[in-house]
DNA sequence: ATGGAGGACGGTGATTGGCTAAGAA
DNA sequence: TTCTTAGCCAATCACCGTCCTCCAT
């Protein structure tokens, strides 16, 4: 094999940095399933392992609209227009929602009390 | 049909709440492809919604799977026929999720299954690639 | 509309997908594969994370169903011999003393 | 000018395993 | 029925968020 121990205990390493927390996945789905329902270690993994493809499918196709329109830095619209185009027509609905809301508290910086 | 997805009957989601996944580690993976420079904050937020998003969906459609079979554990065949169910996310998760199990022992051949209809609009693809992972 | 069909998928048979992702799924495809060239996809996951942890786990203190007790409820430095008798975490599993 | 990358820092929640009920088989 | 396994618990410490400076846009 070309590969020595270094290089593997290095990509050991970051494949920690390529997923998300173990835990915060399990918190999120367990927030929508049903009381007592579990969900096996292998499905876990599995699910961990989707949601950073996900990130990085989204990503790239955003990249697209950015490259289209002459820009070198992805903004809330690029990732909005890649959800259309890629089929996720709910999510950009409501990453519109989100996005409105998002500029509408950056004009308005300071409600608090008093 | 393709894209259904529902939330629930009420209005949840409409004001941007506090992320439960950490916002920097979703960043640090957008930035593994070198092709990607900068990236807005707007961005990285809305990332981290929409995968929250994915998360609940892939929980919700799960949980269907699982009722539907009668039982309580949800397992990665639960996953997969979840995820077959809506097609968006059944193709670019192609390569994450091989049909079964990686070797079968047993020599079945070619007879097989044919059951994945060609939907109204799909692309057809052809080459050998390394799976996810 | 139009369907696309991806080049083999992972077994022999032509696989169809939405057209709006075919591109998408063949540059992420290039991306892995030059990845793994790369020797950065990782083959195994490890038993545990970090060695810290793992430690931390083992050496704490645990009630007798396994779980993870409260450090100070279980002291076992003190210079008094009768361990209370109300640990009143009324949940123990089924016996209620080990 | 704006606002994101990079770095330093302090606070904090993700990580973690033994036992056993829960449930897959 | 038998056998596999996912949830349960909470303390440390790796990492996340927040601040800052610097520089590309």
């Amino acid at each position: 094999n070309i590969n020595n121990n270094e290089n593997t205990i290095a990509v050991e390493e970051l494949e920690n940095d390529q997923l998300m927390p173990l835990a915060n996945i399990d918190r999120i789905m367990r927030q929508i399933l049903p009381y007592r329902t579990k969900v096996s270690k292998e499905a876990k993994l599995t699910i961990q392992k989707c949601v950073s493809e996900f990130i990085s499918f989204i990503t790239s196709e955003a990249k697209d609209n950015c490259t289209l329109e002459q820009r070198r830095k992805i903004n809330g619209d690029d990732l909005i227009i890649a959800m259309r185009n890629l089929g996720f027509i709910e999510y950009a609905n409501i990453l519109s929602i989100y996005l409105i809301r998002l500029r509408q508290d950056a004009n308005e910086p300071l409600p608090p009390p008093q | 049909m393709t894209t259904e997805h529902d939330e629930d009957g009420g209005a949840t989601t409409e004001e941007p709440h506090h992320p439960s996944l950490p916002i920097s580690r979703i960043k640090r993976i957008m930035k593994l492809d070198k092709d990607i420079n900068k990236v807005n904050s707007e961005a990285a937020f809305l990332i981290t919604c929409s995968t929250e998003l994915f998360l609940q969906f892939l929980a919700e459609r799960s949980a269907q799977v699982v009722l539907e079979r009668k039982k309580k554990t949800i397992k990665l065949d639960h996953f997969r026929v979840a995820v077959k169910q809506h097609q968006p996310t059944n193709d670019f998760l192609l390569d994450c999720l091989p049909n079964n199990s990686e070797v079968v022992p047993k020599e079945s051949r070619g007879s097989g299954s044919k059951k994945d209809v060609g939907a109204s609009g799909s692309k057809k693809i052809e080459a050998f690639f390394n799976k996810c992972s | 509309h139009a369907a696309m069909v991806l080049p083999i998928d992972v077994a022999e048979e032509p696989v169809y997908v939405n057209a709006k992702q075919y591109h998408g799924i063949l540059r992420r495809r290039q991306l892995r594969a030059k990845a793994e060239l790369e020797n950065k996809v990782p083959k195994s996951r490890k038993p545990y994370l970090h060695e810290s942890r793992h430690k931390h786990a083992m050496r704490r203190a645990r009630g007798c169903g396994g779980r993870f007790l409260s450090a100070k409820k279980f002291d076992g430095t003190a210079g008094k011999s009768t361990e209370d008798a109300g640990t009143s975490s009324g949940a123990d599993v089924s016996n209620s003393n080990c």
